[in-house]
DNA sequence: CTGAACTTTCAGTAATTCCTGAAACTTCAG
DNA sequence: CTGAAGTTTCAGGAATTACTGAAAGTTCAG
Protein backbone atom coordinates (compact mmCIF):
# COMPACT_ATOMS: atom_id res chain seq x y z
CA UNK A 1 0.00 0.00 0.00
CA UNK A 2 2.08 3.02 -0.76
CA UNK A 3 -0.65 6.05 -0.08
CA UNK A 4 -1.02 6.62 3.32
CA UNK A 5 -3.98 7.45 4.98
CA UNK A 6 -5.61 10.74 5.26
CA UNK A 7 -4.65 11.30 8.97
CA UNK A 8 -1.25 9.89 8.73
CA UNK A 9 -0.58 12.33 6.10
CA UNK A 10 -1.81 15.15 7.67
CA UNK A 11 0.73 14.41 10.72
CA UNK A 12 3.05 13.37 8.72
CA UNK A 13 2.87 16.79 6.72
CA UNK A 14 2.94 19.41 9.53
CA UNK A 15 6.13 17.49 10.92
CA UNK A 16 7.37 18.21 7.63
CA UNK A 17 6.42 21.78 8.03
CA UNK A 18 7.53 21.90 11.78
CA UNK A 19 10.94 20.03 10.87
CA UNK A 20 11.95 23.34 8.75
CA UNK A 21 11.11 25.78 11.08
CA UNK A 22 13.58 23.80 13.79
CA UNK A 23 16.48 23.32 11.43
CA UNK A 24 15.77 19.89 10.84
CA UNK A 25 14.92 19.18 7.33
CA UNK A 26 11.10 18.78 5.93
CA UNK A 27 11.93 15.41 5.05
CA UNK A 28 13.65 13.97 7.51
CA UNK A 29 10.61 15.55 9.89
CA UNK A 30 8.12 13.40 7.43
CA UNK A 31 10.56 10.43 8.14
CA UNK A 32 10.44 10.24 11.92
CA UNK A 33 6.33 11.35 11.72
CA UNK A 34 5.88 8.09 9.98
CA UNK A 35 8.30 5.90 11.72
CA UNK A 36 6.22 7.54 15.29
CA UNK A 37 2.95 6.55 14.05
CA UNK A 38 3.56 3.28 12.76
CA UNK A 39 2.20 0.32 14.34
CA UNK A 40 5.35 -2.20 13.08
CA UNK A 41 8.88 -0.89 12.65
CA UNK A 42 10.10 0.04 9.16
CA UNK A 43 12.89 -0.08 6.70
CA UNK A 44 14.52 2.05 4.37
CA UNK A 45 12.07 1.09 1.59
CA UNK A 46 8.92 1.26 3.50
CA UNK A 47 9.74 5.34 3.76
CA UNK A 48 11.36 5.54 0.34
CA UNK A 49 8.14 4.09 -1.20
CA UNK A 50 5.12 5.54 1.55
CA UNK A 51 6.89 9.16 1.17
CA UNK A 52 7.90 8.75 -2.19
CA UNK A 53 11.48 10.00 -1.06
CA UNK A 54 14.36 8.47 -3.27
CA UNK A 55 15.69 6.05 -1.77
CA UNK A 56 19.13 7.37 -0.81
CA UNK A 57 17.67 10.63 0.39
CA UNK A 58 15.74 7.86 2.97
CA UNK A 59 18.90 6.85 3.94
CA UNK A 60 20.93 10.19 4.23
CA UNK A 61 17.58 11.19 6.45
CA UNK A 62 17.63 7.67 8.65
CA UNK A 63 21.86 8.48 9.18
CA UNK A 64 20.84 11.97 10.70
CA UNK A 65 17.62 10.43 12.86
CA UNK A 66 20.40 7.85 14.26
CA UNK A 67 22.37 11.13 15.09
CA UNK A 68 20.23 12.60 17.17
CA UNK A 69 19.64 9.48 18.69
CA UNK A 70 15.09 9.37 17.78
CA UNK A 71 14.92 6.09 16.29
CA UNK A 72 15.78 2.83 17.06
CA UNK A 73 17.37 0.28 15.31
CA UNK A 74 15.76 -3.40 14.70
CA UNK A 75 16.26 -6.63 12.84
CA UNK A 76 14.13 -9.30 12.41
CA UNK A 77 15.27 -12.81 11.87
CA UNK A 78 15.82 -14.46 8.51
CA UNK A 79 15.78 -10.83 7.07
CA UNK A 80 18.77 -8.69 6.67
CA UNK A 81 17.28 -5.11 6.02
CA UNK A 82 17.24 -2.73 8.98
CA UNK A 83 14.05 -1.58 10.71
CA UNK A 84 13.45 1.75 12.73
CA UNK A 85 11.38 2.94 15.34
CA UNK A 86 10.59 5.27 17.68
CA UNK A 87 10.23 5.14 21.42
CA UNK A 88 6.58 4.96 22.64
CA UNK A 89 7.30 6.86 25.17
CA UNK A 90 6.83 10.56 24.52
CA UNK A 91 8.56 11.94 27.33
CA UNK A 92 11.64 9.82 26.52
CA UNK A 93 11.46 11.41 22.60
CA UNK A 94 11.54 15.02 24.74
CA UNK A 95 14.43 14.27 26.54
CA UNK A 96 16.56 12.68 24.06
CA UNK A 97 15.64 16.21 22.17
CA UNK A 98 16.91 18.14 24.69
CA UNK A 99 19.65 16.43 25.29
CA UNK A 100 20.95 16.37 21.67
CA UNK A 101 20.26 20.37 21.70
CA UNK A 102 22.04 20.85 24.92
CA UNK A 103 25.43 18.65 23.38
CA UNK A 104 25.14 20.85 20.39
CA UNK A 105 23.57 23.97 21.22
CA UNK A 106 23.97 24.94 24.24
CA UNK A 107 27.03 24.01 25.55
CA UNK A 108 29.08 25.42 22.54
CA UNK A 109 26.84 28.43 23.25
CA UNK A 110 28.01 27.94 27.05
CA UNK A 111 32.04 27.92 26.25
CA UNK A 112 31.51 30.57 23.56
CA UNK A 113 30.10 32.97 26.33
CA UNK A 114 33.04 31.70 29.21
CA UNK A 115 35.74 32.47 26.96
CA UNK A 116 34.46 35.92 26.15
CA UNK A 117 34.04 36.20 30.14
CA UNK A 118 37.17 35.64 30.59
CA UNK A 119 38.69 38.23 28.36
CA UNK A 120 39.37 41.46 30.12
CA UNK A 121 37.93 44.18 28.32
CA UNK A 122 39.93 46.67 26.62
CA UNK A 123 37.01 49.62 26.61
CA UNK A 124 33.41 50.69 27.94
CA UNK A 125 31.79 49.15 25.53
CA UNK A 126 33.10 45.64 25.97
CA UNK A 127 32.94 45.68 30.18
CA UNK A 128 29.11 46.40 29.29
CA UNK A 129 29.14 43.62 26.65
CA UNK A 130 30.66 41.35 28.83
CA UNK A 131 27.74 42.21 31.56
CA UNK A 132 25.30 41.19 29.25
CA UNK A 133 27.09 38.03 28.49
CA UNK A 134 27.29 37.08 32.00
CA UNK A 135 23.71 37.31 32.86
CA UNK A 136 22.66 35.58 29.54
CA UNK A 137 25.44 32.55 30.47
CA UNK A 138 23.71 32.77 34.20
CA UNK A 139 20.47 32.11 32.84
CA UNK A 140 21.15 29.30 30.38
CA UNK A 141 23.19 27.36 33.27
CA UNK A 142 20.54 27.64 36.17
CA UNK A 143 18.26 26.38 33.35
CA UNK A 144 20.72 23.32 32.35
CA UNK A 145 21.27 22.65 35.63
CA UNK A 146 17.32 22.67 37.06
CA UNK A 147 16.71 20.29 34.06
CA UNK A 148 19.28 17.72 34.99
CA UNK A 149 17.98 17.89 38.06
CA UNK A 150 14.07 17.30 36.49
CA UNK A 151 15.21 14.76 34.88
CA UNK A 152 16.78 12.80 37.95
CA UNK A 153 13.09 12.91 39.17
CA UNK A 154 10.90 9.81 39.01
CA UNK A 155 7.81 9.97 36.83
CA UNK A 156 5.62 10.22 39.54
CA UNK A 157 6.83 13.43 41.23
CA UNK A 158 7.53 15.25 38.07
CA UNK A 159 3.99 14.58 37.25
CA UNK A 160 2.73 16.02 40.37
CA UNK A 161 5.07 18.79 39.95
CA UNK A 162 3.70 19.68 36.32
CA UNK A 163 0.46 19.16 37.55
CA UNK A 164 0.85 21.20 40.83
CA UNK A 165 1.89 24.43 38.94
CA UNK A 166 1.73 26.83 40.36
CA UNK A 167 0.30 25.63 43.77
CA UNK A 168 3.80 24.71 44.40
CA UNK A 169 4.28 27.95 45.73
CA UNK A 170 2.56 27.69 48.78
CA UNK A 171 3.97 24.39 49.90
CA UNK A 172 7.32 25.85 49.84
CA UNK A 173 5.95 28.85 51.44
CA UNK A 174 4.33 26.33 54.13
CA UNK A 175 7.77 25.08 54.75
CA UNK A 176 9.62 28.06 54.88
CA UNK A 177 11.96 27.69 52.15
CA UNK A 178 11.04 30.52 50.49
CA UNK A 179 11.74 34.02 52.07
CA UNK A 180 8.28 35.24 52.50
CA UNK A 181 7.63 38.72 51.42
CA UNK A 182 4.18 40.23 52.67
CA UNK B 1 33.87 52.91 14.46
CA UNK B 2 33.02 50.46 11.93
CA UNK B 3 34.79 47.04 13.36
CA UNK B 4 33.62 45.24 16.07
CA UNK B 5 35.79 44.49 18.67
CA UNK B 6 37.23 40.72 18.74
CA UNK B 7 35.08 40.39 22.30
CA UNK B 8 31.66 41.59 20.27
CA UNK B 9 32.49 39.92 17.21
CA UNK B 10 32.48 36.31 18.58
CA UNK B 11 29.45 36.68 20.34
CA UNK B 12 27.69 38.02 17.00
CA UNK B 13 29.00 35.31 15.12
CA UNK B 14 28.16 32.49 17.24
CA UNK B 15 24.36 33.61 17.70
CA UNK B 16 24.41 33.81 13.39
CA UNK B 17 25.19 29.99 13.47
CA UNK B 18 23.08 29.59 16.10
CA UNK B 19 19.91 31.36 14.56
CA UNK B 20 20.51 29.79 11.46
CA UNK B 21 19.52 25.93 13.31
CA UNK B 22 16.89 27.59 15.06
CA UNK B 23 14.89 28.62 11.95
CA UNK B 24 16.14 31.97 12.28
CA UNK B 25 18.28 33.30 9.43
CA UNK B 26 21.61 34.33 10.55
CA UNK B 27 22.18 37.90 9.71
CA UNK B 28 18.70 38.62 11.86
CA UNK B 29 20.38 36.42 14.31
CA UNK B 30 23.78 38.93 14.39
CA UNK B 31 21.84 41.96 14.45
CA UNK B 32 19.91 40.89 17.48
CA UNK B 33 23.15 39.71 18.84
CA UNK B 34 24.76 43.09 18.53
CA UNK B 35 21.28 45.41 19.90
CA UNK B 36 21.71 42.85 22.61
CA UNK B 37 25.42 43.56 23.87
CA UNK B 38 25.22 46.92 23.14
CA UNK B 39 25.07 49.69 26.12
CA UNK B 40 23.18 52.15 24.12
CA UNK B 41 20.01 51.62 21.40
CA UNK B 42 21.28 51.26 17.78
CA UNK B 43 19.38 52.39 15.06
CA UNK B 44 19.33 50.55 10.88
CA UNK B 45 22.51 52.18 10.16
CA UNK B 46 24.47 51.69 13.03
CA UNK B 47 23.80 47.69 11.84
CA UNK B 48 24.21 48.22 8.42
CA UNK B 49 28.15 50.06 8.96
CA UNK B 50 28.68 47.69 12.02
CA UNK B 51 27.39 44.26 10.18
CA UNK B 52 28.18 45.39 6.80
CA UNK B 53 24.82 44.30 5.41
CA UNK B 54 23.12 46.45 3.06
CA UNK B 55 20.26 49.06 4.06
CA UNK B 56 17.28 46.94 3.48
CA UNK B 57 18.64 43.41 4.66
CA UNK B 58 18.62 45.83 7.74
CA UNK B 59 15.14 46.71 7.27
CA UNK B 60 13.92 43.24 6.94
CA UNK B 61 15.67 42.17 9.99
CA UNK B 62 14.90 44.72 11.88
CA UNK B 63 10.74 44.11 11.23
CA UNK B 64 11.51 40.26 11.85
CA UNK B 65 12.33 40.89 15.34
CA UNK B 66 9.58 43.15 16.01
CA UNK B 67 7.35 40.32 15.06
CA UNK B 68 9.08 38.32 17.75
CA UNK B 69 8.72 41.42 20.15
CA UNK B 70 12.36 40.69 21.25
CA UNK B 71 13.46 44.35 20.51
CA UNK B 72 12.18 47.21 22.02
CA UNK B 73 11.56 50.62 19.75
CA UNK B 74 13.13 54.11 21.09
CA UNK B 75 13.10 57.74 20.25
CA UNK B 76 15.64 60.37 20.84
CA UNK B 77 14.40 64.03 20.95
CA UNK B 78 15.52 65.95 17.95
CA UNK B 79 16.32 62.70 16.19
CA UNK B 80 13.54 60.92 13.70
CA UNK B 81 15.19 57.93 13.53
CA UNK B 82 14.23 54.66 15.52
CA UNK B 83 16.30 53.16 17.45
CA UNK B 84 16.17 49.60 18.83
CA UNK B 85 17.35 47.68 22.09
CA UNK B 86 16.58 44.63 23.91
CA UNK B 87 15.84 43.98 27.49
CA UNK B 88 18.07 43.80 30.04
CA UNK B 89 16.85 40.89 31.88
CA UNK B 90 17.41 37.63 30.17
CA UNK B 91 14.81 35.83 31.39
CA UNK B 92 12.17 38.31 30.32
CA UNK B 93 13.52 37.38 27.10
CA UNK B 94 13.37 34.01 26.96
CA UNK B 95 9.80 34.32 27.93
CA UNK B 96 9.17 36.08 24.88
CA UNK B 97 10.81 33.81 22.82
CA UNK B 98 8.70 30.90 24.50
CA UNK B 99 5.51 32.89 23.95
CA UNK B 100 6.19 33.41 20.22
CA UNK B 101 7.09 29.70 19.15
CA UNK B 102 4.27 28.93 21.26
CA UNK B 103 2.12 31.01 19.19
CA UNK B 104 3.35 29.69 16.13
CA UNK B 105 4.46 26.23 16.34
CA UNK B 106 2.99 24.38 19.74
CA UNK B 107 -0.48 25.99 18.86
CA UNK B 108 -0.63 25.12 15.70
CA UNK B 109 0.69 21.36 16.40
CA UNK B 110 -1.70 21.20 19.32
CA UNK B 111 -4.81 22.02 17.03
CA UNK B 112 -3.96 19.54 14.18
CA UNK B 113 -3.44 16.74 16.87
CA UNK B 114 -6.74 17.91 18.08
CA UNK B 115 -8.63 17.14 15.25
CA UNK B 116 -6.52 14.05 13.89
CA UNK B 117 -7.55 12.67 17.15
CA UNK B 118 -11.94 13.89 16.43
CA UNK B 119 -11.75 11.59 13.50
CA UNK B 120 -12.95 8.34 13.63
CA UNK B 121 -10.11 5.65 12.90
CA UNK B 122 -10.79 3.55 9.78
CA UNK B 123 -7.75 0.85 10.16
CA UNK B 124 -6.49 -0.37 12.81
CA UNK B 125 -3.45 1.34 11.85
CA UNK B 126 -5.66 4.40 12.35
CA UNK B 127 -6.58 3.36 15.55
CA UNK B 128 -2.41 3.02 16.84
CA UNK B 129 -1.51 5.97 15.06
CA UNK B 130 -3.80 8.34 17.06
CA UNK B 131 -2.82 6.50 20.32
CA UNK B 132 0.32 7.70 19.73
CA UNK B 133 -0.94 11.10 18.61
CA UNK B 134 -3.01 11.34 21.72
CA UNK B 135 0.26 10.33 24.12
CA UNK B 136 2.47 13.34 21.93
CA UNK B 137 -0.41 15.46 22.53
CA UNK B 138 -1.07 15.29 26.06
CA UNK B 139 2.70 15.73 26.92
CA UNK B 140 2.59 19.23 24.91
CA UNK B 141 -0.66 20.09 26.57
CA UNK B 142 0.64 18.99 30.34
CA UNK B 143 3.98 21.00 29.13
CA UNK B 144 2.31 24.08 28.24
CA UNK B 145 -0.09 24.43 31.09
CA UNK B 146 2.85 23.74 33.32
CA UNK B 147 5.08 26.69 31.81
CA UNK B 148 1.83 28.84 32.25
CA UNK B 149 2.31 28.43 35.80
CA UNK B 150 5.64 28.98 36.20
CA UNK B 151 5.32 31.88 34.14
CA UNK B 152 3.05 33.25 37.20
CA UNK B 153 5.40 32.82 39.83
CA UNK B 154 7.16 35.38 40.95
CA UNK B 155 10.78 35.78 40.47
CA UNK B 156 11.70 34.35 44.01
CA UNK B 157 9.72 31.67 44.06
CA UNK B 158 10.49 30.66 40.75
CA UNK B 159 14.46 31.09 41.85
CA UNK B 160 13.82 28.97 45.00
CA UNK B 161 12.49 26.23 43.06
CA UNK B 162 15.09 26.00 40.00
CA UNK B 163 18.19 26.46 42.94
CA UNK B 164 15.89 23.27 44.69
CA UNK B 165 16.46 21.43 42.11
CA UNK B 166 15.37 17.26 42.72
CA UNK B 167 15.18 18.46 46.35
CA UNK B 168 12.02 19.56 45.29
CA UNK B 169 11.18 15.62 45.75
CA UNK B 170 11.89 15.54 49.34
CA UNK B 171 9.63 18.46 50.13
CA UNK B 172 6.76 17.29 48.11
CA UNK B 173 7.11 13.87 50.14
CA UNK B 174 7.27 15.46 53.54
CA UNK B 175 4.08 17.44 52.49
CA UNK B 176 2.06 14.12 51.71
CA UNK B 177 1.21 15.13 48.11
CA UNK B 178 3.00 12.15 46.84
CA UNK B 179 1.50 9.18 46.37
CA UNK B 180 4.71 7.66 48.33
CA UNK B 181 5.72 3.71 46.87
CA UNK B 182 8.19 2.31 49.30
C1' DC C 1 3.54 72.48 -0.14
C1' DT C 2 8.29 71.12 -0.70
C1' DG C 3 12.18 68.60 -0.10
C1' DA C 4 15.32 66.42 3.15
C1' DA C 5 15.76 62.55 6.17
C1' DC C 6 14.65 58.34 6.91
C1' DT C 7 12.31 53.64 5.92
C1' DT C 8 10.28 49.99 3.18
C1' DT C 9 9.32 47.29 -0.85
C1' DC C 10 10.49 44.44 -4.52
C1' DA C 11 12.51 42.17 -8.49
C1' DG C 12 16.37 39.85 -9.51
C1' DT C 13 20.80 37.60 -8.41
C1' DA C 14 23.69 35.10 -5.17
C1' DA C 15 24.23 31.61 -1.87
C1' DT C 16 22.76 27.73 0.40
C1' DT C 17 20.45 23.64 1.11
C1' DC C 18 17.98 19.71 -0.55
C1' DC C 19 17.34 15.78 -3.30
C1' DT C 20 18.40 12.48 -6.80
C1' DG C 21 20.48 8.76 -9.72
C1' DA C 22 24.46 6.32 -10.55
C1' DA C 23 28.08 3.97 -8.77
C1' DA C 24 30.61 2.07 -4.97
C1' DC C 25 30.55 -0.42 -0.92
C1' DT C 26 29.26 -4.16 2.58
C1' DT C 27 27.56 -8.37 4.13
C1' DC C 28 26.40 -12.87 3.96
C1' DA C 29 24.18 -17.30 2.00
C1' DG C 30 25.43 -20.87 -0.81
C1' DC D 1 34.62 -17.09 -3.76
C1' DT D 2 30.55 -15.22 -5.96
C1' DG D 3 26.67 -12.69 -6.54
C1' DA D 4 22.35 -11.14 -4.57
C1' DA D 5 20.40 -8.16 -1.18
C1' DG D 6 20.88 -4.40 1.02
C1' DT D 7 23.17 0.28 2.23
C1' DT D 8 25.96 4.45 1.60
C1' DT D 9 28.43 7.98 -0.87
C1' DC D 10 28.78 11.71 -3.85
C1' DA D 11 28.63 14.94 -7.80
C1' DG D 12 25.64 17.88 -9.68
C1' DG D 13 20.92 19.74 -10.86
C1' DA D 14 16.61 21.62 -8.56
C1' DA D 15 14.50 24.20 -5.21
C1' DT D 16 14.57 27.32 -1.62
C1' DT D 17 16.11 31.05 0.97
C1' DA D 18 18.95 35.16 1.70
C1' DC D 19 20.64 39.49 0.20
C1' DT D 20 21.15 43.54 -2.56
C1' DG D 21 20.44 47.99 -5.11
C1' DA D 22 17.20 50.81 -7.04
C1' DA D 23 13.04 52.88 -6.65
C1' DA D 24 9.02 54.08 -4.13
C1' DG D 25 7.00 55.43 0.15
C1' DT D 26 6.54 58.12 4.51
C1' DT D 27 7.09 61.80 7.66
C1' DC D 28 7.88 66.18 9.12
C1' DA D 29 10.41 70.85 9.56
C1' DG D 30 10.30 75.02 7.41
Amino acid sequence: MSTLSPLVSSFVGHFGEMGSRWGINRTVGQMYALIFVSPTPLHADDLAEKLEFSRSNVSMGLKELQAWRLVKLRHFPGDRREYFEAPADAWEIFQTLAEERRRREIEPTLSMLRNALLEHPATEADRFAQERMKSMHDLIELMTTWFDDVQRLDQQTLSTLMKMGSKVQRVLEFTGKTKSKP
